[in-house]
DNA sequence: ATGATAAAGGCGAACGTTCGCCTAGAAAGA
DNA sequence: TCTTTCTAGGCGAACGTTCGCCTTTATCAT
C-alpha cells in the first residue's frame, strides 16, 4: 500500500506548506496558525508521515548510534550478562532517541582498527566498551582520539575516563562476612589469575572481610587461576585433600562456573555441600538456582548498568559533562542451600 | 589529531582531481591514469578517509541495517542463544556491508507499531525474527507490506515466506530412538502447551520414533506445561509416583530447564538419573554438561541459523530470489551420563 | 497617517555521497 | 585533412532533512 517513502514534501504539499515549514513545526520550531497545524497533522496521520532517520543524520552530522561489541564466550561458557546488559542498553537508548549498534568482535590489532573505522565513517557517536581491564587499548586508542565512550568496567587507576562498574569487592566482601557470621573461620576464595582486574577487586572484598575479623589469612587459601569447571574442581579436590586442621569449611568462588567445579569436587570426595562445607558463587548465573543444592551467589544489576552506561555515554556525546562521572553499583548477596 | 571528519573533498584537493572522481574511482567504477590513482590511493591513506556511511546510506535510499528483536526472558530463564546468535548476524552481516540493528522489544499493539516506526523511518532494510509462533503478528503484517524478512522458526503453513528453523521432530526423534535403543520402552515427555509451535514439532519427533518402533503411546506420558523447571519437577513427581509397571524409565524434556526440574524430582524421590531413569534435554545449554550427572541433550546449530537467517534476507532485501526459501538445519544429540 | 513590531510562513543552502551525462584532448581510421 | 572513437576526468543534480534568514501581512502605539 504505502509502499513508496513519504516525504517531508508529500506532507507539505497535502497541507498546503511548504516542505520547510513542516519541518518547523513538527519540531516546535515554529509558531503557526491553528488551522495549518491541524491540516499538517492531518497529511502526517494521513499520509503516515516519519522523519527518515538517515536524512536527518546526515543533516545533524552525527548518526545518534553507540557502538558495542562483546567477547564472544568460548562454546560451553554461559553470557548470560547479554541478554540483559543489551537490552536495558537497547531500551534506554531508544528513549533519549538512539540505537545500538552491535558490531564484530576482533582480536588483536584489528581490533583498534574496527573502532577507528566505525570513528571514520561516521557509523558511531560514542562506544560502550566491556570485558574492559588492565591497559585496555581500547581505552588508550579512544581517550587519545578523545571520541567519547563509556566503560563497563574500570581499567588502570590513573586513567581518566567514564566508567560504570559493579562493585565486585563489595560483592565477595559480603558472601565473606556472612560466612564469618555463621561461624565459618578456614575459608578459601578460588580467584582469578593477576593480570584480571575484576579477579583482583572481588579478591581485595575476600582480605577486607577477613582481616576486619581478625582472622589470619592461611597463604594457601588464596588459589588462582583461570575460571572454568575444571580449575574449580581442581582446586577444590586440592582443598579438601588437606588435612583435617587446615581443610577449609568454606569455598568463595569468584564465578558460578567455578563454584560448580567447586560442587562437583566436593561431591566426589563425599562432601556433603552447605552442612560439610560452604559453597558461594559470583553471578548468579540463571542455573545457580537449580543446582543440587541450588547455589548461593552474588548477584550483579547487570540491567542498572547497561542504563547507566547509555546514560552517560549519551552525557558525553552532546557535550555534556556526566553526572557522576563513575557509577559503582552494588551488587547483592542471594543466599541459597549452598551456605 | 585527525579530529575534523575527511570527506571525499578533502581527498580530491589533496590529489588534484574532482571529488567525483575520487569517489568513483574508489567504488572502481572508472579508469584512470595510473598516476592519478597513485595519488588519490596515497591521498585516502593520508588522511585516513573512510565514506561517509550515513551520506552513502542517504544517497542509497537505504540503511544497509537488519532489525532484529528478541523478546527478553524473565530473570532466572537463561537466554544462551542469544549471544551466539547475534554474534553469528552481526559477523555475517558485517562480511556483506550490513549492520544488525536490535530494537526494544514491545508485546502487544505496540510491537506492530515499532515495526512500522522502522520501515517507515528508513531505519532498516529488513528483518530477522525470532521467536516465531502460530499466526504470528509481525509475519501477517510483513507479508501484507511486503517488506523483506526471515523468520527464525516457522508458523502457520499455508503462509508463504523465507524461514530458517532447527528440525525440532529430527532432535526429538534422535533423542527417542537412542533412548529405544537403550532398551527402554516406557518413555514419557514433558511437552509444552499445544499454542506452541515449536513444542508440537519436537513433540512430533517423540510421536514418530515411538510410532516407528512399534510402541503404543501410552496416553499418561505426553505431559504439556510451560517450559519451567517447577512444571518439569511437577510432571516427574506425577510420573514417578505412577504405580511400578506403568512408571517410565526414561523422560525426554523439551528443553533443559525442565529436564533440570526432572532430575530434581528424581533426586527427591530416591530415583538414580541414569540407571534407574534416564533424562534427556533439549537446547545443550552451557550448563548442562556440569550438572551431575551431566545432562544429555539436543544441541542446536544456532551459530549457523543466524549465518542462514542473514543471507536469505540479504537475497530478499537486494531483490534476488533466496534459493533455497527454506533451510531447515539438523541438531545434534549430545549424549552425557544422564541418559 | 506613520513607523515599529510581531506573527506566519517561504526560500536557498548545506550535509557527503553516487549517478548520469558531458567534454577536452589524443589516437585512429578513412 | 576530417571525422570518429577512445580515454580520462569534470560537472550538475539528487537523496530528505534542518537551519538561518528573508518576506509578507496584520497589529499596534504614536
Amino acid at each position: 500500500m504505502t509502499a513508496t517513502k513519504v516525504t517531508l514534501k508529500d506532507v507539505a504539499a497535502r497541507a498546503g506548506v511548504s516542505y520547510q515549514t513542516v519541518s518547523k513545526v513538527l519540531n516546535g520550531e515554529m509558531q503557526v496558525a491553528p488551522e495549518t497545524m491541524e491540516r499538517i497533522q492531518a497529511a502526517v496521520q494521513e499520509l503516515g508521515y516519519r522523519p527518515n532517520r538517515i536524512a536527518r543524520n546526515m543533516r545533524a552530522g552525527r548518526s545518534f548510534m553507540i557502538g558495542y561489541s562483546w567477547t564472544q564466550t568460548e562454546p560451553g561458557q554461559v553470557n548470560h550478562i547479554l541478554d540483559q546488559f543489551l537490552s536495558s542498553m537497547v531500551r534506554e537508548a531508544g528513549v533519549v532517541g538512539y540505537y545500538v549498534l552491535p558490531f564484530p568482535f576482533h582480536e588483536g590489532k584489528a581490533q583498534i582498527e574496527t573502532y577507528r573505522d566505525l570513528i571514520r565513517s561516521g557509523n558511531v557517536d560514542g562506544f560502550v566498551l566491556s570485558s574492559v581491564n588492565y591497559n585496555d587499548p581500547r581505552i588508550q586508542f579512544l581517550l587519545k582520539q578523545k571520541f567519547p565512550f563509556v566503560a563497563f568496567g574500570r581499567s588502570n587507576p590513573d586513567w581518566d575516563f567514564a566508567w560504570v562498574d559493579i562493585d565486585g569487592a563489595a560483592g565477595t566482601r559480603q558472601a565473606v562476612e556472612y560466612l564469618i557470621g555463621r561461624g565459618h573461620r578456614r575459608i578459601a576464595i578460588l580467584a582469578w589469575p593477576e593480570d584480571s582486574r575484576v579477579g583482583n577487586d572481588r579478591l581485595q572484598g575476600y582480605l577486607e572481610a577477613m582481616q576486619a575479623a581478625h582472622i589470619a589469612p592461611e597463604p594457601g587459601y588464596v588459589l588462582r587461576g583461570e575460571g572454568t569447571f575444571e580449575v574449580g574442581r581442581a582446586m577444590t579436590l586440592h582443598l579438601l585433600d588437606l588435612p583435617a586442621e587446615r581443610r577449609p569449611t568454606a569455598i568463595m568462588a569468584l564465578n558460578d562456573t567455578m563454584a560448580i567445579g567447586a560442587m562437583a569436587a566436593a561431591r566426589e570426595r563425599g562432601v556433603t555441600i552447605g552442612t560439610d562445607l560452604a559453597i558461594i558463587g559470583f553471578d548468579d548465573a540463571p542455573m545457580a538456582q537449580y543446582l543440587f543444592p541450588p547455589l548461593s551467589s552474588v548477584r550483579q544489576p547487570i540491567a542498572e548498568a547497561g542504563r547507566k552506561c547509555v546514560e552517560l555515554l549519551v552525557a558525553l556525546v552532546e557535550g555534556r559533562e556526566p553526572e557522576p562521572r563513575h557509577v559503582l553499583l552494588q551488587p547483592s548477596l542471594i543466599i541459597r542451600a549452598s551456605s
